[in-house]
DNA sequence: TCGGCGATTAGCT
DNA sequence: GCTAATCGCCGAG
């Protein structure tokens, strides 16, 4: 599925981001190419698995309770921004802000099929034995790591020249619905359907350490 | 100012 | 299944 370049295709506009429902915004992700463009490195990837963070109400967000401080206050900007944020001292996490201004909503790009400048994504992990491409998309971390995301990314608009998401005609039907990842901590609201995926695909996290 | 901890990952038992 | 790695954030004091 990945041995092909896909046409550029068309680049989402800024209010493709801006809307109200962050779940069906994190839905339409799924399938469209995530592209980055970092110290003259172009690579870009599939989105395969999203998670949507539902603002001050969600204890799963960083927004919870309204919180706004130097970290979180790209939340409260309209949507089309990007948001990085360092997990564990070690792995940036990519989101796209959404929605009207102040609503705080987010949606996180939690996995990516590699498609373009893989040679760079390698070269980014530095990688000792050679692994499959499928596994340097695989989670949140390992996204962010491929496509060159760093925390000060955050603030910078997902609609180009430097970051920048695609539609090349991909559809994904009858997409993967689960709880989200790692938030066990936020009560009943890590019960929510918010994690969605594409069924089948080698890049989508979870899985047990298959490293291949 | 200080200390605990996280939207994770990989490697080892 | 368990845990180290690693550091900025944020609430507590």
């Amino acid at each position: 599925m990945a041995s092909k370049i896909p046409s550029p295709g068309q680049m989402l506009p800024a209010a493709f981001y801006m809307r109200q429902e962050v779940t069906e915004i994190a839905i339409e992700l799924l399938g469209k190419i995530l592209f980055t463009r970092f110290d003259g490195m172009q690579t870009s990837g599939r989105i395969v698995e999203t998670e949507a963070y539902a603002g001050v109400m969600d204890r799963a967000s960083h927004a919870y309770g309204g919180r706004n401080t130097l970290r979180t206050a790209v939340f409260y900007r309209e949507g089309g921004c990007a948001y990085v944020y360092l997990c564990y001292g070690i792995h940036q996490m990519f989101n796209i802000i959404t929605g009207p201004e102040g609503l705080a909503h987010a949606v996180l790009i939690r996995a990516v099929e590699p498609v373009q400048g893989t040679e760079f994504m390698y070269k980014r992990f530095e990688t000792k034995p050679p692994v499959s491409p499928a596994f340097l998309g695989r989670g949140p971390g390992n996204t962010g790591r491929a496509l060159g995301f760093r925390t000060t990314h955050t603030g910078m608009q997902v609609t180009g020249p430097e970051i920048a998401v695609y539609d090349d005609g991909y559809t994904v039907t009858d997409p993967g619905i689960s709880p989200r990842i790692g938030v066990d901590y936020a009560g009943e609201d890590a019960l929510l359907p918010y994690r969605y995926y594409i069924r089948g695909n080698p890049s989508v996290s979870g899985k047990k350490a298959l490293r291949i």
